[in-house]
Formats: structure tokens, C-alpha cells, sequence
DNA sequence: TTGAAAGCGCTAACAC
DNA sequence: GTGTTAGCGCTTTCAA
């Protein structure tokens, strides 16, 4: 229990007027008010340092300026991003930011109920990877609390929805070292074929293989080796994909790899058998961790657009707030950038 | 303005009892309500899925149960290790976390201020580093507004603070080069000698120092090379230290680098002249980013523990909210942790 | 141009 | 045990 701090009523008392009046000026209901009487309440203002409450502002409302961000992981970079373009728009708008951490479905229902409860005015969820248990989501949207997801695998359901196109950031990097004159690409995959198969991993690998198709080329069985996304995981994948290719004509030139984790887990395991990149072999990844520029050599990879991907969540939120009926959910598909460093042996 | 729903006066009607039984059943004043009469007010809550308004409830008392958390950059791996513990603690305590990013001291203050307008039982500062206008916070100390810095430069200030002890960090990085049995200690330093001078480089400076002095080692002039904690910085300083130190007897065998972003700079440096780590030096940091244990050698390391920084920060906090009187300002100083990799030459 | 008063959803002192 | 009621700090209709 804090403190009693200065109210509107005070600063009316002071300047001998009446709390709406205060409330007017507050408001910038300025035709209302005589000049003189808002000059006076503007200067104890000032003096008395008052400070409108904002949640007794919004029980009358009934809107805070707050949205909530539900996040599932907070060791990830990719989180920092994410909360950066969020942050951005809403401090823009003038809106506020509770952040809830959330690693199970139990914990990110019993969030959004004390979100809702702190009465935000939405919420946008970030999701890193994996399975989603998502009634609860269509819970909300059957009772129109405005939300919006990002990178989240929401089945067919029509609600707003920002993902990161894993497709297009295949195909990207693909193209690249197909541009860079490579021909046996092989490919690191995220987990495509166990029983944690991710829609990211499937859709990376999609577009590896539409990239390849493009020119072409029918890649061979031994090119792939399936994977789950970690450093070890990576890391035991050059040797198995040496095993499988054998030092021959399959032997590929370079390598698509799906995730920044595993790509530094190859880069570990080629050095450790001499073999150099780029000049042996290239090596491609998704997803652009502030260290991937100062690995040896540094990683070229195609990078998720997070910021962007947060900014353009909260917008559409923010969108929504402000429409007074109903609106369609909108699904926002966001591609990768390329960025070229070293681990492929194109000029940056 | 988002739609009306359901309120305690709801569930009293269809209860038939009055407002203020419902509230007793919700604040577990169980002793005063009929079994009877809960369970039957129980049951319409769930029925009509109520959801307490936590913003009324915080205006008549005059808490929110939210706590501000102002960090001076969200690019920084720091931020999140700390936010991680700030939260764990909050959520621990039925806390909740509002999150503002203020880079500059106006956008501090301003936060403060939209932060106070909401209402929030406490502050958290989060600096990453660097100078700091600290009057408003004075102001607030002055107010006896309850807040608790981490890593930030208060003079003699007496207000919550949990800093991270630098000396400590130099000596302990020191040692470990000193029991590997260098002699011959180099240093890059953060921005101990500019304009810009920073405490936390000339604690940790002042760490190597009295390290070295415990082995009655006194350093050369030529071993230190002042720098301002950038990659670039700190790929520079291996090529003037070498200048400056000769390849003679003057050589230094080790270097301790002062923040892990120089320490990945030289690395890179070194890589380039054919100097091998940890064979040829050995290299020890100060910072443990997710990535250190990727680099090439993977980088010894004293890490510092931001996680608990955070969750000190926060019981402290807590405490003085729960603390019905004045409460003493704490001071709290955290100590890092070896991190053995690689760059040093010892065994993990 | 200004004020009185109702009400936002809830708690808690007091009365019954 | 339970209900009445006075706020908490603010906005907003309605009247003056």
C-alpha cells in the first residue's frame, strides 16, 4: 500500500474549481475551458507535481494502454529482437508492455488469465518453436480479445498471425551457393522426419529442395541427414553426412544447414577433421545470432526478420484496438535477408 | 474500449447475497462466510468464468502487484540473463512485470513517470553500462518511491543496489593465468584512460593488478593497452600490444581481456597473424555471452551472474514492500565465476 | 464555461 | 454470517 499521492481532487480544491473542470483540461477538452481557469490548473499541475492514475483512468475507460507479450523461452535471442519491435510501436502509440514468461500451455493460460485479469487491452505471443497446444487461443478469439501470434503453428485457424517464412529462407540460402556455381548441395535439416517434426524444419527443407529443383537438380538420399535443431545434433551431422557421401563424386561442396545452432555444431566438427570453409566446403544458415559474424570463419546465413517480425505484430494489434467493429484477422508471411559473411566464399 | 464483463455484482445477483460476501469468498476471509454460501459463490464463478478486476482491486488498495523494470538496452545478451531472474522471483511472488526501455536519461525519467501514472509498487534499473544522470533517481529515493539499481555507478549514494563486482572479476581471471604458471600478463583494457572512462574497466583493471601483485609481479607499462570494449577495439589492441611488447623476453605469455566483445576481437586478430591460442598466448575474458563457448578456441571466461543479479535485485525490492517501515537501503555485490574453457590452456 | 453526480469494479469498516 | 455503504481517482452526462 503505498502512499496517498495527489489527486485530482486536490489540485481542483487548490484551484478552487471543480474535479470535471480538472478532468477537461487533463483531457485536452480545451474549448471547454475559460483560458484563465486552465492556466490556473495547468500551474498547480506543475507545482503540486500530479501525476494522473492511470488505472482509475482506465476503470472508467475500460482500456489501460497496456498490451501483454506472452514469451515461451526467455534464453533466446531471438527473443531480445522480438521484444525490441514490440516495444517500439507500443512506446510509439503510447502503449505499455507487461511481459509474462510462459514455457508450458498450463503456464500460458494461467498468464493470459492474469493478463486479463490486469485487464490489457490484448496480447501478442511469441512462440520460438515447437508444438502448441492452442485451445485456449481459440478460446480468446471465439470471445474477441484481440491477440496476435507470432511464429506460431496455428493450423488453419483464422486468427492474426505473423510467421517467418521458412520456405523462402531455404530457397534463399540454397540459391545463393547454387548462384556461387555449387551443384551437390547437402542439406542439414531441423527434425523432419522423427516424431518432434516441426513445420520450420519441413518448410527450411521445402525450400532447399525447391531451390534445387530450379536448376534441376535431383538431390541424392545421402545428402540429407535429419536432425533436431542443437549444437550436437549439428555437430554429429558432418560426420554422418561424410559416412553417407564418401569421399567420391557425391561428395558434396557445400552445405545447406536449417538452424544457426547446428551450424556452428558443423563448423566445430569440419574443423576438428581439417576440413576447411569455405575452400572445402560451404556452409549456409538460417537465423542470425549476434555471434554468427564472429564465428571462424563467419557465418554466412539467411537471417529472420524478428524485429520486423515484432513490430509488424503489434501494429496489427494496435490496428485492431483502434477499429471500432469487428475486423479479419490478418496473416502476415514474413521472408529472411541474406547475409553474406564468409562461410560460402562470396564476397560480403 | 473493451467490452463489459462480469463483474462481482453479477455473481452476488445470481448468488442472491451481496457484493461484499463475494468479495470476503475472493479474499479467503473463508472464516466469515457459510460454507454454504462459498461453495454456491465458488461455483458461479466458475460458471460465469469471473475474473476479478485486479485494477479496482488495485485502487482501493492501493498496489498492483506490478513492479517496472527500465533497461537501458535490449541488445545486450545481459538484458535477457537478468529479466529471467527479475521475472522468476516476481512470478514466484504473484509479481508482474512491466517492461519500458529507456536509452536515455529522458526516456528514463519518462518512464518513471508513466511507470508511477501506473501505478507500479516498485522499479527495477537495468544498466548495461556507461555513464548515468542520477538525479531523478535521487528524486525518488527522496520520495521513498521503492527502487533498486543493478550495475549502475551511484557514488555514495544510499540506495538499493546489487553491482557486479569487477575487482573481484579481474583477480579471479588473473589467478587462473597465474596458476597456468604466466608470468607475463598483458591486459586490454575497457576505457580506463579516455574521456570516457567507465568504473567497470577500471575495477576490473584494478583486478589484474592486484592479482598480479599477490605474485609480486610488477607489470610493464607496455602490457596494457586501453581500450573502449568494442570487437573493433579489441581486434586493434593485439596488433599494438605485439608493437608495443616486441617479440624479446618482454613478450607477454597471457593476456586478460576485459569484457568478452574484445576478447572476441582478439581472438580474431590473433587467428589472422597465425598466433595460436591458446599455444602460443593464452586468453582469458571477462563476460560470458552464449556464444563464448563457441568461439575458436572456445574462450575462458569469468562470467558474471546476471541471472541472480536479477533475482537479488528483486527480493530486495520485494522485501521493502513487504517491510511496513523505513527499510535500510541494501548494497549487495556479486562476485563472478570461472568459466574454463579452451583459450587458457587448462583442462575444464 | 463550469459543476454535480453517477458510475467504473472492488474492498473494508461498520451495522445488523 | 451477511448486507450497507463509503470510498479508491477518474471520466462524462446532464444541467445550470
Amino acid at each position: 500500500m503505498r502512499p496517498k499521492s495527489i489527486t485530482i481532487k486536490d489540485i481542483a480544491e487548490q484551484a478552487g474549481v471543480s474535479v470535471s473542470t480538472v478532468s477537461y483540461v487533463l483531457n485536452g477538452n480545451d474549448k471547454r475551458v475559460s483560458l484563465a481557469t486552465r492556466e490556473k490548473v495547468l500551474e498547480l499541475i506543475q507545482e503540486l507535481n500530479y501525476r494522473p492514475n492511470t488505472m482509475a483512468r482506465g476503470m472508467v475507460k475500460r482500456s489501460t494502454s497496456t498490451i501483454g507479450v506472452i514469451i515461451s523461452d526467455v534464453d533466446n535471442s531471438i527473443f531480445y529482437s522480438v521484444i525490441r519491435g514490440v516495444e517500439e510501436i507500443l512506446r510509439a502509440s503510447n502503449y505499455h508492455l507487461l511481459l509474462f514468461v510462459a514455457a508450458t500451455p498450463q503456464e500460458e493460460i494461467q498468464a493470459i488469465e492474469t493478463l486479463r485479469s490486469l485487464q490489457v487491452d490484448g496480447i501478442v505471443f511469441l512462440s520460438t518453436t515447437g508444438q502448441y497446444q492452442n485451445e485456449h487461443l481459440f478460446a480468446l478469439r471465439d470471445e474477441k480479445f484481440p491477440f496476435v501470434v507470432i511464429n506460431r503453428n496455428m493450423g488453419e485457424a483464422e486468427v492474426n498471425l505473423v510467421k517467418l517464412d521458412g520456405v523462402s529462407m531455404g530457397k534463399l540460402a540454397t540459391r545463393h551457393l547454387l548462384q556461387l556455381g555449387h551443384q551437390k548441395i547437402a542439406t542439414i535439416a531441423g527434425p523432419i522426419a522423427s516424431q518432434a517434426t516441426l513445420v520450420s524444419a519441413l518448410e527450411r527443407h521445402q525450400g532447399w529442395r525447391e531451390a534445387l529443383q530450379e536448376h534441376n537438380i535431383i538431390p541424392l538420399p545421402s545428402w540429407v541427414i535429419s536432425c533436431n535443431y542443437s549444437y550436437r545434433s549439428g555437430y554429429g551431422a558432418i560426420r554422418r553426412l561424410l559416412n553417407q557421401t564418401g569421399r567420391g563424386p557425391n561428395r558434396p561442396t557445400a552445405i545447406f544447414i536449417a538452424n544457426d545452432t547446428m551450424a556452428i555444431g558443423a563448423l566445430c566438427a569440419l574443423q576438428e577433421l581439417h576440413i576447411r570453409v569455405p575452400d572445402d566446403i560451404a556452409i549456409v544458415g538460417v537465423g542470425d545470432p549476434p555471434h554468427a559474424a564472429y564465428t571462424a570463419p563467419p557465418l554466412t546465413v539467411v537471417s529472420m526478420p524478428m524485429v520486423e517480425a515484432g513490430q509488424v505484430a503489434t501494429r496489427i494489434l494496435l490496428e485492431q484496438l483502434n477499429s471500432p467493429g469487428d475486423v479479419q484477422p490478418k496473416q502476415v508471411s514474413l521472408a529472411g535477408t541474406l547475409q553474406i559473411r564468409v562461410s560460402c566464399g562470396a564476397k560480403p
